[in-house]
DNA sequence: GGCGGCAGCATTATCAACAATCCAGCCAAC
DNA sequence: GTTGGCTGGATTGTTGATAATGCTGCCGCC
């Protein structure tokens, strides 16, 4: 055993335990624990804390090590801001490209969405927009908006379970994602732009109204 | 002296090596070269390395080293319309922000671009062409969309010189700029992003025109 | 002449030891 | 009681040595 893991593998090690939470915003990271932890050299828990630091995800200080970096509120609305407009020309590209096939797949998740939701199950509901927004992406076939899009996406896991909470918000959540595949389903790039970011608008505005919760 | 720099630091002279050309595409990056060239420590160089491949600005494979990447116009293309799309937020926001004193100043760059289109200095107006673009993301205030388009230009450093070349295009491209700042001054911010996405529109139509030039 | 294998070289990846730096806690002086 | 400086421990940054890997050119064989 005692596989070292390359840098590419010990930093999405290192990402998941991020995103996933069982690091904690603020939490030092310790080289030589994260060495133990993930099972890696030193220079590629090294390399893979620099990549975090360069993507937003860690901060480093010279000489005083690495934690996970907390986004602020209003840094949380700046990356909505952004992913508004870059998964709008995303929706405007997914419209081209999109054929029948690929737009019943997506309302398949649509509808397991609107399931879910009627169980009360919010945090499924959370995963499957989530699920729906990359689908959409992918049809879009547009590497560079694709990894942009996800690299905002990660360092917003800490609000992605806030807005949904808003009573009515899951609700118009739903309707607004309708709206998004219907204009998709028309082909209709113009449409498809302006639904996406209408949806993300709205989002951000529940997540303004639910405030940053510590 | 013989300061070893830091990585952060590194990491800018590398960036700035490459940006500036002293490193051409598919130029393969040695580390031991570098650690001379650079006056750092060989995990400064990897540090650097790491963060530009997560870049994009260079292709890092396992035991056979980086060199710097070379992108297609196909990728040129994509690059551009993600940057119109966040462009476009930093013209809108700019639009709300800006003030008299700053809409002189921008139209004081536009102005010595007319004189410089004028003089036939076609690399001089280019490079205003690029000032302007970063004061309007200044005026925006927003952080992450000027992170973001900062990437995305550096890596457009090949083609950048090239649609201007095209008979035509730069005056084009004093008009779009002039029509953008109009919306800024009437602080319309949908008259400012439509603009400025027109503009970054032509470009890439322009970019396309241009064919990748190799 | 072309092809496969082999040896040597160049380079990267890892490891371990060392140096530099920072931080917490303590103590003394005011 | 508070402030200032010191000291020890913990952690990061750097360096040299070593292992692993990939590439190139040569040679013999077909």
């Amino acid at each position: 055993m005692a596989v070292t893991s390359s840098t590419p593998e010990t930093y999405e090690r290192l990402r998941a335990a991020i995103l996933s939470g069982s690091l904690e915003p603020n939490e030092r990271l310790v080289e030589a624990d994260l060495v133990r932890s993930l099972e890696a050299s030193r220079g590629a828990v090294r390399g893979a804390i620099a990549r975090l630091d360069h993507e937003g995800l860690v901060v480093h200080e010279r000489n005083r090590g690495a934690k996970v970096r907390r986004v602020s509120l209003e840094e949380a609305v700046e990356i909505l801001e952004a992913r508004a407009a870059l998964e709008g020309i995303g929706a405007r590209e997914a419209a081209r490209r999109a054929d029948p096939d690929a737009i019943a797949r997506l309302r398949a998740v649509l509808a397991r969405m609107r399931t879910r939701l009627a169980d009360g199950d919010l945090l499924a509901t959370s995963e499957l927009n989530g699920e729906l927004h990359a689908r959409i992406l992918r049809i879009a076939h547009h590497a560079t908006v694709e990894r942009l899009v996800e690299s905002l996406s990660s360092q917003l896991v800490r609000y992605q379970y806030r807005t949904i909470l808003i009573p009515g918000r899951a609700g118009a959540s739903l309707a607004e994602h309708a709206a998004i595949l219907d204009a998709l389903e028309m082909r209709d790039g113009d449409a498809a732009e302006a639904a996406m970011r209408a949806h993300l608008d709205r989002v951000t505005d529940a997540l303004r109204t639910a405030g940053d919760g510590r």
